[in-house]
DNA sequence: TTGTAAGCGTTATCAG
DNA sequence: CTGATAACGCTTACAA
């Protein structure tokens, strides 16, 4: 039985609307007995019931995070901004992982709608027709993350990853490497797989390099797919003097079958990662990556969010946030 | 605008009370109305609105956890755990970041407490009195993880830390180690920090080695003091043939001193962890580590929990769960 | 077995 | 500026 608007009215000899006034500060209460009440509240330690309030005003003050892998450094990070961005605006979050399999991320779309969260944000490794249905049929604020979403009209933050391949491949071209591997995440799933191509070709372009597809490998996310397909790549004596992947999981992988088989990294073959994970600067050597700033992510897709949330931001667009390649030991130049 | 009982009530003809007993199946309802009523819910795609039902109920239906750290891939594990399991029960999480500050910490146990939470997992690296003052003050069903807090009254669950150093040292001793260096978590700080040290001590008991308290450092949980550890016992020309490190990152930070200064793991020094977190198999050299059964830690820790919002168990006691040592490569036998 | 009606703790509308 | 009072959507005695 804990205390109640009404016990507060009581005491301060006043009407629990004005009670509520006071602490909504949302009508003009005359001083003295807003002091009153403020006292009286002080006294009971009355806190408002969320669940009544949520109730009336159809606000739950809460945000659905779904998210495919918690156990992903970068996904939290990423986690950290949301979590701490969104309590200085007083929103509390609802965490689902999704492991990312599409049954479970639909399950988590209506349990969140029927929770009456405000609002959410959404990782997701494939972007299905499902998802898009049920952003089309319910209007609530969604923003993602870590994937261009402009498409489904929804807002939307990442770091612009054809800029991000150019660099690091043009850097590799001009320390002198000559054959260059690629080894992205995914064929269809990811949306940043052309914009990775792109940036890749693009780089071949400026150095006036021949453009080899069969350095292209798909390395789903995996850092044991990265593994084997440097492991064949040794088998077939086709190893390049580089290795540019879209994941530090990945260089890590790669990294790990070469060292395994005998090979110096960055000696023998350079490689480089991308996210500049944590792991990135543990391991050793340390990962030369790209730095993506994922706390500030984090924070312009809550904040986005919750501006769409007050009706603040009505037009959804893509942000774009700078990169960084960071050098460190995983690469060197050939010069 | 979203349908309600009353809209089924209407369009089955029944009142809004049939609606509800045959929903929350609480009370008998002749089975053609029953069969009328579910047929008009699945029609209208009726969803109860768990925020009204919270608020006559007082049940939310919801756990808070709150956790030091989001980033850590133990904590990560765990939450897994944990997030899978609740969901089973028809559960949902609000997570909470304190970043290990007791005033974050404080601000979470009370917004949980507003928040209506049924109960909450609780996670700290200190625990201290305002958390015995709130635990005591409450009567919330509360699980502790990682942590003996059966002094609190609280259920709690663990891996056997005395055990776990006492074996992996008594391993090192084993192997033809003479002097080995413990690099453990903290002070006053880590509740574990006597079983390590204890454990530790009895294995050199076992071998009848001269136990020298030099050899025990604070490690703060950090890579980084590690790091600097080693470093001195290199400066100093101390450095022993084996380090016990109580954490994976603490065991990394010692490793990447020691490789940083030319020695070789685990040739001229090996190092084990603790915890097997994903980065002991992917770094190199890969980790001798103890494993904990993260996974199984959790998903006990919210079974428990709900029993206890269940009520069902009402005695608290800890839970030990069992360890296995996992031998790598960062350790080497002497003979 | 079913319906009526009284809450749950707020906010919001409307008089005064 | 202040106070009744009607919602909000649901559960649960209490009657019928």
């Amino acid at each position: 039985m804990s205390i109640t608007i009404k016990d507060v009215a009581k005491k301060a000899n006043v009407s629990i609307s004005t009670v509520s006034r006071v602490i909504n500060d949302s009508k003009p209460v005359s001083d003295d007995i807003k002091m009153r009440v403020v006292k009286v509240i002080e006294e009971l330690g009355y806190k408002p019931n969320p669940v009544a309030r949520s109730l009336v005003t159809k606000k739950s003050r809460l945000i659905g995070v779904i998210i495919p892998d918690i156990s992903d450094p970068y996904i939290a990070e990423l986690l950290n901004a949301i979590e701490e961005v969104a309590k200085t605006y007083d929103y509390d979050i609802i965490l689902c992982n999704s492991y990312g399999s599409l049954e479970s991320e639909e399950h988590y779309l209506n349990l969140l709608r029927t929770k009456q969260v405000e609002g959410m944000i959404f990782l997701t490794y494939k972007l299905r027709t499902a998802h898009k249905d049920f952003f089309e049929s319910t209007k609530m604020p969604v923003v993602m993350v870590n994937r261009d979403a402009s498409e489904l009209n929804l807002s939307s933050v990442s770091v612009n990853h054809f800029d991000a391949v150019y660099e690091i491949t043009n850097k590799l071209f001009e320390d002198g490497h000559e054959r260059i591997a690629l080894i992205r995440n995914g064929k269809t799933s990811d949306v940043f797989g052309p914009s990775h191509l792109k940036g890749f070709e693009k780089a071949h372009e400026t150095h006036h390099k021949y453009f080899d597809e069969s350095m292209v490998f798909n390395g789903a996310f995996k850092l044991e797919r990265a593994y084997d397909i440097v492991k064949q790549l040794i088998e077939m004596k086709e190893l390049p003097t580089a290795i540019v992947a879209t994941t530090d999981s990945m260089a890590i992988g790669a990294i790990n079958c070469l060292v395994d088989h005998g090979y110096k990294v960055p000696e023998d073959v350079s490689v480089s990662g991308f996210y500049d994970t944590k792991i990135a600067q543990l391991y050793r050597p340390q990962l030369t990556t790209i730095k993506q700033p994922i706390y500030d992510i984090g924070a312009i897709a809550i904040r986005l969010l919750i501006k769409q949330i007050n009706g603040d931001e009505k037009d959804k667009k893509h942000f774009y946030l700078p990169h960084e390649l960071i050098l460190r030991d995983s690469t060197r130049s050939l010069k």
